[in-house]
DNA sequence: CGAATTCCCATGAAAACCCATTGTATCCCG
DNA sequence: CGGGATACAATGGGTTTTCATGGGAATTCG
């Protein structure tokens, strides 16, 4: 699994009454020198109190690495449900959508839920993903490390949110 | 993680009204022997107020280690956390750069101010990476070698700074 | 028919691009 | 060895393009 375009970097945009969102740029540019797909890849992180975000292409990488993960294990019930399960996770519980030609997503109403995200996003460049925040739950979270914290306090600055 | 070509040498270049510094050519050099990128990747640096630069070859690398890391060790809960959070400093507290045909970049605000960055810029090559300093915190740093103050200096008398 | 969704265009700010100038180190040829 | 010509680096300025975002028209669906 050695990708060569790495997800890096962060942004805060905003979402409209539309529940429209700007994908940033430089991501959209790691999503399609990936692969050809104009279109995000969205779940629950597993984590975190956020979404986890990807492209069509990642979706398939780690489709395969499960599958060979399931074959070099003895097929053992326990090793069959947990494949069930992460399997069921990886597909039922994303939704994949695609963004128009000026980078902008129709945020699905179930993921904006789940991820409690409000008039604002955060995105996180983290390599193979990538994340999107509240940033108020970010700034709420001990787990997260104060540097990170400072960057999500900076881009609010930057557009004027206290 | 041995790299074969190696940042080093200093020099002190001024950033102008729009933001825009160029990278010292030799910095350069390096970069573009490692990989075909012409783009730098920018950190706050971890122990000194300063910026950290390097690569994407090199970031790539940063991130393959990691992985291997969290492979080789059992997925314990904290051992997982600890990856999640190297993750975010290493790809969401970052910011990527591209420089121009005249090997400028437009220095991202953020990094401007976390490494307190004014009119110029110090740059330093220190091996795998090299660093970004505003040349009077580093004259003012009681951890660094006398040395080091003194090609400050000289790079400050250059250019008619007292 | 009404509500929601998709498509299309408008805009202001910011970023990328292009061209010009200057200084300095290098080369070459007399 | 000198001196002019050359190449490249750093920097300044103006112009074009892209980005994020807003609003409205057209279209679909119940």
């Amino acid at each position: 699994m050695a990708l060569e375009h790495l997800f890096q970097g962060s942004a805060l945009n905003a979402v409209d009454g539309k529940g429209r969102v700007s994908i940033p740029a430089f991501l959209r540019g790691v999503i399609e020198r990936r692969g050809d797909a104009r279109t995000i890849v969205l779940a629950k992180h597993e984590a975190f109190p956020c979404l986890s975000a990807y492209d069509p292409a990642y979706a398939a990488l780690k489709h395969a690495k499960l599958e060979r993960l399931l074959e070099k294990e003895e097929t053992s019930p326990d090793a069959q449900l947990e494949y069930q399960q992460r399997n069921l996770m990886a597909f039922a519980a994303t939704e994949e959508v695609p963004y128009d030609s000026s980078g902008r997503i129709l945020f699905p109403p179930m993921m904006r839920r789940k991820g409690e995200i409000g008039e604002l996003a955060l995105f996180l460049g983290t390599g193979e993903t990538f994340q999107i925040w509240n940033p108020q739950l970010l700034l709420d979270d001990p787990r997260i490390p104060e540097d990170l914290k400072d960057i999500a306090r900076f881009r609010l600055e930057e557009r004027g949110v206290s």
